[in-house]
DNA sequence: ATCATTGCAAACACTTTGCATACGC
DNA sequence: GCGTATGCAAAGTGTTTGCAATGAT
């Protein structure tokens, strides 16, 4: 988790038409230095401490919002609620069924680009990959 | 939509031990028939006017033992509620952004398999391609 | 007789909506 | 002052759980 200077994120979203507010952008600023893809909740609960008077309804109206304008992306798990990141470049979403942890992987030579899948135009494509993770794996082979 | 025996889905289902009873079978025969990705609420629905007694409960009951037995699985879009397929053989899932249906199209070429990513162990892998589909593309051309 | 299956009703969890208050330009 | 943003409370929706009734072996 590094630090993202609030100036920086400011101008992210007046740069798609959102006013910065101070709810927003800690919003932003969560999803930005916490990239493991928090859910709502968690979002709500980090800031409710900083944010005294912060409510859910504000939480669920930002991510809406900032997903609408292309700023952040959702993502969906079977097992549990969706999941936001700030992270727009493409990658891959690995799921370890084991301790339920997503991590980005690099979709450069898995998955080459394409427009158009059997006369479907394709605007977005999102790879949902479970398996153990790195860590599980070697706590299990001990 | 073709038609499925029920004798051969009888012996899928004793072939994972699961007792095939009547409810289960009608289950697994509705997405065996219906490759459009139904939902709990679809599969209840269309079953209920079969079976008057049928619930809900058994919808859940029943897709949750075959998905753990590996007879169907699950796949999870942002917009709506879990979706499921009788149909195992690797492919991506296309999801058209204005009519909502699910298509399902070849992996081969697009996805070479792998068996680790990162480090990570490999064990599942779900593609979920997002745009417009033909039919709607042919519409707004019009 | 025993155990698994079914199904109703209630509970639950996540998300959305209605509306009143507060804030920024 | 006016429109947007915020936040509480209530409602909505999909799913799960508790438990009693039924069914199969």
């Amino acid at each position: 988790m590094s630090t993202v200077s609030l100036k920086e994120l400011c101008d992210t979203l007046e740069k798609v038409g959102i006013r910065p507010t101070h709810q927003r952008l800690e919003i932003l600023k969560y999803l930005a230095e916490h990239r493991v893809h928090p859910t709502a909740e968690m979002i709500y609960s980090s800031l409710k401490t900083e944010i005294p008077t912060f409510s859910k309804t504000t939480v669920y109206n930002t991510l809406k919002l900032l997903e609408k304008k292309g700023v952040i992306s959702a993502l969906a798990t079977v097992e549990d609620q969706i999941r936001y990141e700030a992270n727009l470049t493409p990658h891959g979403h690995f799921k370890c069924i084991q301790c339920g942890r997503l991590f980005d992987f690099e979709l450069t030579g898995v998955l080459p680009p394409r427009t158009e899948i059997d006369g479907h135009q394709v605007l977005e494509c999102q790879v949902m990959v479970k398996g153990i993770c790195r860590q599980c794996r070697s706590v299990t082979a001990k």
